[in-house]
DNA sequence: CAAACCCGTAAGAAAAATCTTACATGTTAT
DNA sequence: ATAACATGTAAGATTTTTCTTACGGGTTTG
C-alpha cells in the first residue's frame, strides 16, 4: 500500500522537507522558498512523501498544508536498531570510560 | 569522502546484504547464492556499500570477505531519533493502554 | 467579475540506477 | 601447466528518478 520509506528518505531534499515539517505544518510555497528548489519539484517530493505515509495533507482554502506523519519512521528506526549493538560495541568504549569517570569533563558541556 | 548512507540503504537488496553480514563476514558468492541476484549485481551493490563505509573488505586467497561496518548506521539512527519523540507520542497511546489493561486481547492474537 | 494567488500535474529532457553478459585477473587444486 | 574457482569491471540496454516549463483548476482579493 505504501511506498518504501527508505526510498522516500534517500533524497536529501526530502529529508530537509521532513525536518522543516518537524515542528509546524506548512504550505507548499513556504517550503519552496526555504530551499533552492522549484515549487513543482517540492510538490513532487511531497507526493513521494505522501505515498510513503510520511506526511499528511490538509486543505485550507487555496493552500494545502502538509504536516509530518512520523509513525512510519519507526520502521527505519527498527531496522537500524537491529544493528545497534554492533556499533554501540564500537562507539561504546568512550561511553564506558565516561560512565566510570564521572568527574571527567564532557565534550561540549 | 563517503557516499550517502541513506542512499546506500535505500535499495532493498543492499539492506538484505547488510542483514546477512550482521553476524558473519561472507564472500561474494555466498551472498549471491542466498539472493536471487546475479553475482556481478552483488559485487556492484557491495561497492556501493563499501563507498558508503557500511562494509569492509578483507582479501583471503581468491576470495574477498565482506564484513559489516556498522558505525555509519549511527548517522541514520541519529537522524531518525530527531523525530522519535513525535512518533512515540503517537504510538505511546496504544502502548500505555495495553500496559494498563493487561487482560485486553491484542489485535491479531 | 477580473486579477492575483496557490497548487497539482502532464510532458519531455537529462541524469542516475540497475541489471545482464562478456571478459580479464588472480588463486587454488590436480 | 591446466583446469576450476572467485571476483572485479567494462559495456550496453533498460528503467527509474528528478528537474524544468507549461498549463489548468480552484480560491481569495479588489
Amino acid at each position: 500500500m505504501y511506498a518504501d520509506v527508505f526510498d522516500a528518505i534517500a533524497h536529501p531534499g526530502r529529508r530537509l522537507i521532513l525536518e522543516r515539517l518537524r515542528d509546524h505544518e506548512q504550505p507548499v510555497h513556504a517550503l519552496a522558498d526555504q530551499f533552492e528548489m522549484s515549487r513543482p519539484a517540492v510538490s513532487q517530493h511531497l507526493r513521494v512523501l505522501l505515498e510513503a505515509g510520511l506526511v499528511r495533507e490538509r486543505r485550507a482554502g487555496r493552500r494545502r498544508l502538509y504536516r509530518l506523519e512520523p509513525t512510519r519512521l519507526a520502521e527505519v528506526h527498527g531496522w537500524v536498531t537491529q544493528f545497534e549493538q554492533f556499533w554501540q560495541a564500537r562507539l561504546g568504549a568512550l561511553g564506558r570510560f565516561l560512565e566510570e569517570n564521572p568527574e571527567a569533563p564532557e565534550a561540549g558541556a
